[in-house]
DNA sequence: GCACTGTAGTTGTCTAGACAAGACTAGGCA
DNA sequence: TGCCTAGTCTTGTCTAGACAACTACAGTGC
């Protein structure tokens, strides 16, 4: 039996890593999807006829293809058969990292000014936020982060003292709130919220801005098993901070 | 042979759908995960442990892990074995979404205004973005979004005419620039940038802004089979839009 | 102490076949 | 004409077994 597929997949290489075999569909149906031999909408071959064609089991075949439904790429109907997906939408996976690692990857230099670090009653929607009675006990604290000496992020916190009864000792000069949240309460559901405003005048200063300058303020809530964590205000000045990323199936 | 696992998981539901068995393995493993039984980093039950304790076969538990592997909730070592995944970033399926659908899908009204839709030579920076020579010609629209009269979005777009001859001559009172794009040129690539910043004089008049209000401008390049096909500035007034998403494993 | 080796356990992958469930079509029947 | 049915093609899933590649560890010989 002769796998021509095969071959054009392996030959170019040459001697390179041999893939397997579902590998090798998978990156054969990409190929030809990305060049424009299935329109979006149109069948694609089945299962039978791929098999056929590569010389290997079904279960092969349809790993390919299943790892292609999951990343988006084809639609598979069952009774009818596989299609090329519209790709009508431009997904990308937002990453939210550490502070800290962010800046440390790029080669600078971070370090952080506590500005408060203490516990408060929550007033009734706070509360709310964190999943807990009004006028309950929170910690509250505010950081401001430096890349190179400029301020680069102001960080106003609250965070649910069931969580992490020991936060307000940690030295947050050395360990950013992020980090040890993280590793305290493994994170399990988080929902943010990105937008440009103008900065609260105890923004402004901490960050060295005018109050009309825009900012991008990133609002985010953490939850972990069910329970809130914490609720983080992150605000960023417009001219030194961007979000980037890429879409790429 | 007993399967106490498989019955926990099947019958709370009592007669409802059966699940398929690999689900209920991944089903299984999520909820106990999350439930903190196998902590950040600790081992796993082995294929073995797991085939033994489902009564199924080895393939159904791999695609379980595989699968819980590609949501990043598990690591697999081969020779090793499997580990609770450490959950270290907040990663979150940011969608993009054609604003016509998006604006429509809450409920409302959204019509445009085209204020420019001609053809011009690009500057040097311009055409290097699109991989076009410098002075070739390109596609420009500029066009302000409405959501229930109030202007939400100044989209200011090129476009390379090799992908989309027809460009100039669609009414974008009806159609979208995008909504048109990924019928013409299915989307095969984007690289996009979120920022906050001052709206330009133009913006601002167009968006019935002062200059100095906050804007939240999304920038994105995309590309089809390795070909630029747009690059599109999204100026959102502040005040009028934000960016909502959430995480979860 | 140190390097080597064999062994057991783990994940990664594939096979050949099987049955189930859904979709479509052609033919039969009232 | 209109409805039903059987057959065929499709995807969805599972099985039992197999081999490969890798890791960790205990034991061996120097």
């Amino acid at each position: 039996m002769v796998f021509p597929e095969l071959q054009d997949a392996q030959r170019p290489a040459s001697g390179a890593a041999p893939t397997a075999p579902y590998a090798q569909v998978k990156a054969f149906l990409k190929r030809e999807l990305s060049a424009g031999r299935w329109p979006p909408g149109s069948l694609m071959p089945s299962d039978t006829e791929l098999v056929a064609q590569f010389g290997v089991s079904r279960m092969t075949v349809t790993r390919a293809l299943r790892e292609l439904q999951a990343e988006g790429l084809v639609e598979r109907l069952q009774g009818v058969g596989t299609f090329a997906a519209h790709l009508s939408r431009v997904a990308s996976t937002l990453t939210i990292r550490d502070l800290h690692e962010e800046i440390t990857a790029r080669g600078h230099r971070h370090h952080a000014e506590v500005h408060l670090a203490r516990q408060e009653r929550a007033p009734l929607e706070l509360a709310r936020q964190l999943g807990l009675p009004a006028q309950a006990q929170v910690f509250h604290t505010l950081i401001v982060h430096f890349e190179n000496g400029v301020p680069l992020q102001c960080e106003d916190r609250y965070v649910n003292p069931a969580c992490a009864p020991d936060y307000l000792s940690v030295d947050f000069t050395r360990t950013t709130p992020t980090h040890y949240l993280l590793r305290v309460a493994p994170l399990w559901e988080a929902q943010y919220s990105i937008e440009a405003s103008a900065p609260t005048p105890q923004e402004a200063s901490l960050l060295g801005l005018r109050d009309t300058d825009a900012c991008l303020i990133v609002v985010r809530r953490t939850m972990s098993r069910g329970v809130p964590i914490t609720l983080a205000r992150l605000v960023h000045p417009g001219s030194r901070y961007q979000i980037d990323g890429q879409f790429k199936p």
